[in-house]
DNA sequence: TCAATCAGGACTAAACTGGTCCACAAATGA
DNA sequence: TCATTTGTGGACCAGTTTAGTCCTGATTGA
């Protein structure tokens, strides 16, 4: 798939929303409500975000959640990697120390390299691209796409219902 | 986790393989063997790299696989579509007819053409870099990656065995 | 004809994801 | 002080996906 996970597509929908109205604390029902995403699976996301430290929850009556800091200090990057862990495609070296010596194909692994390279390009796509410009219809900071060739994939999504 | 499936990073390791001895046909065994990953899954591998035209096998005595054009005409973005589908960050729109009206929140959407673009840069990554870049140490026909800000993920990987 | 080799697909086990729920903690206001 | 509102943390489950294996058949060359 290549794909980022769902609830990493809500968070976006949600902090999307949030960035909306940024001055305004919302409860995670009022979210669920504007989004459309079950209040139980928002509530989910919302925790992780506040874990991360991209919002700031408060309680009580008349609590709820707002932005940590203004839409254009959070990086898509951000809230990716709160759902996704460390970007990168491929996992070698990630983690398993438990692993080590499992990756022996020194002759094809220049590869290992150049997949590193790409992931790169992939996590410099993402950095650079803000929560505010997310919720601006087509701002892009970063350089287009060169057609390489024939057909290509169709569009993609964000921000479906469950 | 944003990765890409094992059997795609597979799929470049036995691609290299090939890409290494590019005038030699290798039966499955023998690629199994260069590359560590066991034979089923190699076969597997390699049965749907045939289907997807990148490689062209010969059967019998003697038989094996090879790259169907040279390495330098075969993109990464070509290997990974292989196992992954067309390549998109998020699924809106993809296919899903019923799915018609699933996603009403217009308000928020403009997050859609957004991730439409990043992925986009994506897709152009792993077009530009060809199997021959590939396993060549540090070749990179893309742009460098300029560090954001603080502290980043660890490495990643290709090309381990199962 | 026989052995080597690929082709296609079924199947299983394990892992992951999405989603729900519950018991608890903190803030607020009456 | 107490009831109510709201977030917190974690357990849990069902469904899906992924990785990996295996089997049966087709093709080819010696």
């Amino acid at each position: 798939m290549l794909r980022v996970s769902k609830l990493t597509d809500y968070a976006t929908v949600v902090m999307g929303h949030l960035a909306a109205a940024a001055d305004r604390v919302q409860s995670a029902a009022e979210l669920a409500q504007g989004t459309g995403i079950a209040l139980p699976t928002t509530s989910k996301v919302l925790k992780a975000l506040v874990r991360a430290g991209l919002l700031r929850s408060t309680r009580g009556q008349g609590g709820g959640y707002m932005l940590a800091r203004p839409a254009e200090q959070i990086s898509v990057a951000q809230i990716v990697r709160c759902f996704e862990g460390p970007v990168g495609l491929t996992e070698c070296g990630a983690g398993s120390e438990s692993d080590a010596g499992a990756c022996e194909q020194e002759s094809v692994c220049s590869i290992r390299g150049n997949w590193q390279r790409i992931s790169q390009v992939v996590l410099a796509a993402l950095e650079a691209m803000s929560l505010a410009d997310m919720i601006r219809p087509a701002a892009m900071p970063i350089q287009p796409y060169t057609r390489p060739r024939a057909a290509q994939p169709e569009p993609i999504r964000a921000g479906t219902s469950p």
